[in-house]
DNA sequence: TTAAAATAGTTTATAATGTAAACCAATTTA
DNA sequence: TAAATTGGTTTACATTATAAACTATTTTAA
């Protein structure tokens, strides 16, 4: 796309992108955080965050907090690379 | 989305968006043009400028150059306005 | 004490979307 | 005059995004 760099498709989506966005700032958020800043069901959310881990792009850690479930995530070092890669990329879009 | 506002989902596209881009600079663009720009194939190019004439983002005027068709585009003030409402949420992404 | 509501998610079904392939019609080239 | 090129459109398919339905546990209320 000559100067329209290829947008990674993982990033290039609303609540994926919000998603990393939040990680990027805070480096660690739980599962509820990232619902109530997005703004997303719990089952989108659920979806979304998957893809990411699996892309490589954040780690997600269960546990528990009391006797009730608990998700950390995190963004890599991949995620951190792709999200700014992205970024800019975008750019050349937007400017 | 609380900061996070929503991303005109007919911007956000790859290739829709690289259309508005190149049409919000130069005013008026062939559809050879855009697909030289954009890399994209004709098929897909010409559903992508379909939607955004549809929403009313550019229009589209077909003519004759001596004897092949000719598609001519141009950008609409609502196009312009929701590339400049998209560009600006957008920013509450990736600043 | 037990039924209802809330918490913290996951799984699944469906609709929407993006994209390339196939196609059409005319024109140019060999 | 057959083949290739130009300038597109239509259609079929695979991918994606999303909400709805579901699971499992815990807390609250009657």
């Amino acid at each position: 796309m000559s100067v329209f760099k290829p947008l990674d498709p993982l990033l290039h989506s609303q609540l994926r992108l919000a998603v990393m966005s939040l990680l990027i700032s805070v480096e660690e958020a739980e599962f509820t955080f990232l619902k109530e800043k997005t703004e997303a069901t719990a089952g989108n959310l659920s979806v979304q965050l998957d893809k990411l881990e699996k892309a490589g792009y954040i780690g997600i850690e269960k546990s528990f907090k009391g006797k009730r479930p608990l998700t950390t995530c995190r963004i890599t070092q991949a995620g951190v690379k792709a999200f700014e890669e992205y970024v800019e990329n975008l750019r050349n879009y937007i400017e």
